[in-house]
DNA sequence: AGCACGCCGACT
DNA sequence: GTCGGCGTGCTC
């Protein structure tokens, strides 16, 4: 009988072992299940979360030890949240408690006093922010804030100021009293006027409003500028309106600035609270107990944020589903994606995935009836989709990558005053530096790749590991004078654009150039103004941004992608060409993409053109299918690194071996492979793939596997971990 | 993962 | 005679 006065209590810790461990708690009862907890563990102590109250304890009594304090200041953490790591532990096969340290914030975890209180307040332009506004002073950046805000019209939370550009201000401000704190807004703010919908959003709206509540997964394609978060917010304000909570995915912080603030003004009422990494563990501690006690009503957060417990869970929205940011890649590999469709399906809610773009995957649900589709197909504001034309660069000589045709559109462009973009997917100026009479290229000491060149600042540097040095002046190896960068990169496209149009402005826009959400913002904002006439940039610049004067899109080195040797290659290229061509012609005018490629008849090019992505998932799912590849088949990698190549792969071996005894029929067991990239930060990998057509027979090997591995004893120089659906193979 | 115990080499 | 190398084993 479980229950009354059980003196044990289950308990989920972080460390990398596959177990629970049960401790006696005289005054434990149900009620404190999914609460967190401080525990004696080895000689020291450690905080968990209490998953279960075992009418037997799994060791001796003997050797049971008593819980230290459990944290009872927080509600616990509900039934269903104990489900959700529960299944994200035996899906990904990760120790239970490593599942929960992922899901909890840190703070919360460490079972000490966190409230939920209110520390975000909602400001406004006080008094006397209005009065500084009229006069005549030196603009500050606190000044800046205020009149941003009395643009606004509507009260903000703290935060949301605190991520506007001049953000920083914000205590500056406060202690001015130029902005103050108010109360609710309540129904005295007005909401942000919403824009008239297109006959589609009003569609798709009202088609997916009609199955609420209840458990589907649609999949919302919509071409770029069609108006998904339109359809987004609507949606949201139906489930606000009915008293629901909804939780809002997107792929990367960057993004999130723009889409808190469209959010905040919309629901001045609601209480948004915005879930991500970077943010400070008092905050994201906050937001998360916010949002278990059922006082958010928008979550809105990146990948971490589908741990976000939701007592009035109302609605999913996943926007870009496709984007890579979803599936973590290191540690418990899990994707948000894809656990938000098993939320709202154990909550009994709709989840909405919305792309341009969507996965092969998502895309496959769609059209064999798992997933319901919902299509945008016009642009929201009156505009063409742009042209797409390749060119043919076999026969051409190129400037520094540029063809004459690319140029000549770029000058038109100068001309007429509207804003050109370079497409380049690869930072740095050069992506190797090397010796021309004794072949020494520029290696990474710790990786199996080259150092980049970086002359903004002259560094050599490893995209992979981090490390740099100085460009050196002479060969390192036989001291020749004339070593030269090979390739291109961002840096110098930009460099040989500024000496071809010397009147215009260049800007790069690139990891390196937007380094912090700051510059990032900084940035976006001088693309806006027009203070920038063109534009390099890499995969930053196709993520959903607005430039009304953006009407040309040039794409160079896209052939690099075209044979890689990633099965997903293509996906990604298209998406990403899809994705950054959307960026021309937003506003009224036209806008034209072209690509240069020694391929212009590739089929890839050819459905680009027509802006035909269902044609390309057709032709992209009926090679998969032929080859066997996902999602036509399951799969699993485990990986192995260890600083020799062969101890990593020499394991891979044993495992194969102890994989070959239990694998059921049907399962795929291929050799294990160094990785692509095998050395990493001074360690070598390797990868070992396992392959079944059905996820149970595989699911099922693999729980029995892992348990088997996890007794392997190996020396600690061995690392290894299964990455469930991965993305890389 | 930590953190101990435990048995072999070069140092005050 | 000790300090310390990291191999092995355990954590309710």
């Amino acid at each position: 009988m479980p229950g009354s006065g059980m003196p044990y209590v289950r308990v989920a810790l972080p460390v990398p072992l596959p177990q629970t461990f049960d401790y006696i708690a005289e005054n434990a009862d149900e009620g404190d299940v999914g609460r967190c907890v401080r525990v004696p563990f080895g000689r020291g102590e450690k905080s968990g979360l209490i998953v279960g109250l075992p009418a037997v304890a799994d060791v001796d009594g003997a050797r049971l030890k008593a819980v230290l304090y459990i944290q009872r200041e927080v509600p616990p953490l509900p039934a269903d949240w104990l489900e959700l790591v529960g299944f994200v532990a035996r899906y990904y096969h990760a120790p239970l408690g490593e599942v929960v340290a992922l899901a909890l914030p840190p703070g919360l975890r460490r079972a000490d006093g966190v409230s939920g209180e209110d520390e975000d307040p909602l400001l406004r332009v006080a008094a006397a922010g209005s009065v500084v506004l009229q006069e005549t002073r030196r603009d500050s950046r606190a000044l800046a804030l205020v009149r941003e805000l009395a643009a606004t019209g509507v009260p903000m939370r703290r935060s949301t100021v605190r991520a506007l550009p001049q953000g920083d201000a914000v205590g500056d401000a406060l202690r001015r009293g130029w902005l103050e704190p108010t109360v609710e807004a309540g129904g005295r703010a007005r909401m942000a006027a919403a824009p008239t919908l297109t006959d589609e959003q009003a569609a798709v709206i009202e088609e997916v409003g009609a199955a609420l509540p209840g458990f589907r997964a649609w999949l919302l394609q919509g071409v770029t500028g069609s108006g998904k978060t339109e359809v987004y917010l609507r949606l949201a304000q139906r489930v606000l309106a009915g008293g629901g909570q909804v939780l809002m995915l997107v792929p990367e912080i960057a993004l999130t600035p723009q889409l808190e603030r469209r959010v905040a003004q919309r629901f001045p009422a609601a209480n948004v609270v915005s879930l991500h990494s970077a943010l400070a563990a008092g905050a994201r501690s906050r937001g998360f107990v916010q949002a278990l006690s059922g006082y958010a009503d928008i979550v809105l957060g990146t990948r971490l944020a589908v741990f976000a417990p939701l007592p009035r869970l109302g609605l999913i929205l996943v926007d870009e589903e496709h984007d890579a940011s979803y599936k973590q890649q290191e540690g418990v590999r899990y994707s948000a994606r894809d656990l938000a469709v098993w939320r709202a399906r154990q909550r009994g809610v709709p989840v909405v995935l919305g792309s341009a773009t969507p996965s092969l995957e998502s895309w496959y649900h769609a059209h064999s009836g798992r997933y319901a589709q919902l299509a945008l197909r016009q642009r929201a504001v009156a505009s063409t989709m742009p042209t797409v034309h390749c060119i043919d660069t076999r026969r051409l000589k190129l400037d520094e990558g540029l063809a004459p045709a690319l140029q000549a559109a770029i000058t038109a462009r100068l001309e007429r005053g509207e804003q050109s973009l370079v497409f380049l997917n690869r930072r740095g100026y050069a992506p190797v530096l090397s010796c021309p009479s004794c072949g020494w290229v520029s290696r990474c000491p710790h990786c199996s790749a080259n150092l980049v060149v970086h002359l903004a600042d002259r560094r050599l540097r490893c995209h992979h590991c981090g490390c740099d040095g100085p460009i050196p002046r002479a060969c390192p190896s036989c001291g020749e004078q004339d070593i030269r960068p090979f390739g291109r990169g961002t840096q110098r496209i930009e460099v040989r654009l500024a000496e071809l149009f010397p009147q215009a402005r260049v800007l790069r826009v690139d990891r390196d150039a937007a380094r912090t959400r700051a510059q990032w913002e900084s940035l976006l904002a001088t693309i806006g103004d027009g203070g920038a006439d063109i534009l390099v940039g890499t995969q930053m610049m196709a993520k959903g941004h607005d430039f009304p004067r953006l009407t040309l899109v040039g794409v160079v080195g896209a052939d690099a992608s075209l044979h890689a040797a990633d099965f997903r290659a293509p996906e990604r290229l298209f998406q990403q060409l899809m994705q950054v061509g959307g960026r021309a012609g937003r506003g009224t005018l036209p806008g034209e993409v072209l690509i240069q490629t020694e391929y212009p008849a590739h089929p890839l090019f050819q459905h680009l053109a027509r802006h035909d992505f269902d044609a390309f998932a057709r032709m992209a799912l009926q090679e998969r299918r032929s080859a066997a590849f996902p999602p036509f088949t399951h799969q699993a990698m485990l990986r192995a690194d260890a600083p020799a190549l062969d101890d990593a792969v020499s394991f891979l071996r044993h495992a194969r071996r102890l994989a070959e005894e239990r694998a059921p029929a049907g399962l795929r067991l291929y050799d294990p492979v160094p990785m692509r990239l095998t050395r990493l930060a001074r360690r070598e990998r390797a990868q070992l793939l396992v392959e079944a057509d059905q996820r149970g027979p595989l699911q099922a090997f693999l729980t029995d596997w892992v348990a088997l591995l996890y007794c392997q004893r190996t020396t600690r120089e061995l690392r290894w971990q299964l990455d469930v659906d991965p993305l890389d193979v």
